[in-house]
DNA sequence: TGTCCCATGTAAACCGTTACATGATTGA
DNA sequence: TCAATCATGTAACGGTTTACATGGGACA
């Protein structure tokens, strides 16, 4: 059992779902392709940690529901207490800005500046869907809660980078001016 | 070519380095294992991207020292301008909170407890490296100005995933209070 | 007519980790 | 004596991405 596997019983164990929904909805925390998931669904299934059925849909294709068994939910609930793997990142920006010396100011520039577009994108995203979540007054321990902790994280994380490339861009920018004083 | 070769040349574009050293510098930024890196560059050392040679060392095994050619390093000006990734993090926590409304309140901040004191270590260790640089004192555009700016990267991130634990751990300890008084 | 979204699946290639294999030196 | 650090490499396995394959409905 991996963490993608887990995953797909966390998600499962508030709501049935689709392979195809279940691949939508995990993006955030867990990124997967779908020819990832369905093989492993079809095989948590056979480990009866699931159930499927096919469902008909009209204008849209059939879709096969899975639904987590008593077995899976246990299994999850155990998985709560084996102790956290640290956090993996990968970020070429860090390679790119430990080579930036070679490159110039210009290319500097577009290279934070691309990465700022993409977080004030992000962060406009998960302020839109939190003011969702706050209507509904959270009642502590509801899976509600924990979605808006995780969006409350989600945002803490944006805004750092977002924080971060804003300085850079203050300091490579004044530089530039300094630059075209010469 | 992967992130982890231009990764590699980045660190070889500074200063001729052995796999093994390689391995160790890089893990902050694109953690690898020694047995994904060895192999990696003798292929670039194939492609003419790199050149090494043994050097022979009292008190410690031989190494075998990578060096940056000129067309390793015209590949990795050229990546400078390669539109940007976005970063991929994957993080069990993400998933575990997710899944806390199935859980007891003392494993859940059991659990946030475990990432507060990793992220704590991780500051005090990034706070000390920081205040290794700061004193020489950095001139713009030299690859220790970009350094000490790739600290201060890591700084913001583990700082703003610190917060969000801590704001996690009171309101679950707040909770477990309330809790007793029942 | 072409593109996007829904929906499922398989196959191949690539990336990354764990395990196997060796061996000297330093320090607890 | 046992563990850790330095140092290099290969083999097997598992995780992830890309490509192949199909097909209906919505929308421009």
């Amino acid at each position: 059992m991996n963490t993608l596997s887990y995953a797909l019983l966390a998600f499962l164990a508030r709501e049935q779902s689709s392979g195809y929904n279940l691949m939508l909805r995990l993006q955030p925390f867990w990124p997967a392709k779908h020819s990832q998931i369905y093989p492993l669904l079809s095989h948590m299934e056979s480990e009866e940690l699931l159930t499927s059925c096919w469902v008909v849909q009209c204008e849209k294709p059939d879709k096969k529901l899975y639904s987590i068994t008593e077995k899976g939910i246990r299994k999850l609930k155990e998985w709560l207490y084996v102790p956290l793997a640290d956090p993996i990142t990968r970020d070429e920006l860090s390679m790119k800005t430990f080579c930036m010396w070679l490159t110039d100011l210009d290319n500097a520039i577009d290279i934070i500046e691309s990465r700022r577009v993409h977080l004030v994108k992000k962060l406009e995203h998960l302020h839109l869907k939190i003011s969702d979540k706050v209507r509904e007054d959270l009642e502590f321990g509801t899976p509600e809660f924990f979605d808006y902790m995780l969006y409350q994280k989600a945002i803490y994380t944006t805004t750092s980078g977002l924080d971060w490339t804003n300085m850079m861009l203050d300091i490579l920018k004044e530089q530039r001016t300094k630059q075209n004083l010469k």
